[in-house]
DNA sequence: CAGTATCCAATATGATACTG
DNA sequence: CAGTATCATATTGGATACTG
């Protein structure tokens, strides 16, 4: 496995270069809620659980870096910004889509039904 | 997504839940050479390229303790262990086929050929 | 052969406060 | 609203030396 380089950056192997572009623990949380929409930053700072503004900033920054996302500015007070995919962006969700399939997998295999889960919070956020 | 405990660890998605157990530089390349047999320690080390004892050592012991691999030692003088495996382990091999395919694609897109990289490097070793 | 142990630098992440 | 800046901690990973 040699090794590649791309915009003067080093990887290892093909898996290396999609990791770096959609691994770690806050890019696959961002792509997921846009795979089906456009929102804004504060929509996805409330919509993701545990991230914080620092984290929220610089996945937003790095996804859009490798042209992952792409963003559009409204340039009106208060100010106001949408995120999307880019076309690679869309390229990448099936991906996305068999790592999650895979998680669920596993989590079966140790007794989590992980859908059965997401549906009561539903519920709960529906009662409150 | 709710989060979710499995082994007194705490996982915020089943995204996470598998980048946790494959994620990072060395689980892949790993796991890649072990899809078809069982290998040495010494033999992973060789054949890996900029991996350290360091990392070799931290990584095989992640992927048994998450029973993706599994160590069969042969107490012999010199010592010799082996890697393979196991059956969650091979269930995980096609995820990394479709991350390592979704990688060769992306390259392909930035004008990389890698397939023929890897042709170049075995005919340069031939060589030497 | 197959590891451990130790030291050190770089990166990741959270918390908090501040701003155009 | 959508960020930046700063401080502090934890984790990652390389280099090197040592060992049953």
């Amino acid at each position: 496995m040699p090794d590649v380089f791309i915009d003067n950056q080093r990887f290892y192997n093909p898996v290396d270069y999609v990791l770096q572009q959609i691994g770690g623990t806050w890019k696959a949380p961002v792509l997921w809620r846009l795979r089906t929409k456009t929102l804004r930053y504060s929509e996805l700072e409330k919509d993701i659980p545990h991230i914080s503004q620092k984290m929220l900033t610089k996945t937003l920054r790095e996804l859009e870096k490798d042209n992952i996302i792409e963003k559009k500015v409204y340039a009106k007070v208060p100010p106001h910004t949408e995120y999307s995919l880019t076309a690679k962006g869309k390229m990448i969700i099936p991906l996305i889509e068999s790592i999650r399939n895979t998680g669920l997998e596993l989590m079966k295999e140790e007794g989590i039904d992980y859908d059965a889960m997401i549906k009561e919070e539903k519920k709960n956020v529906l009662k409150k």
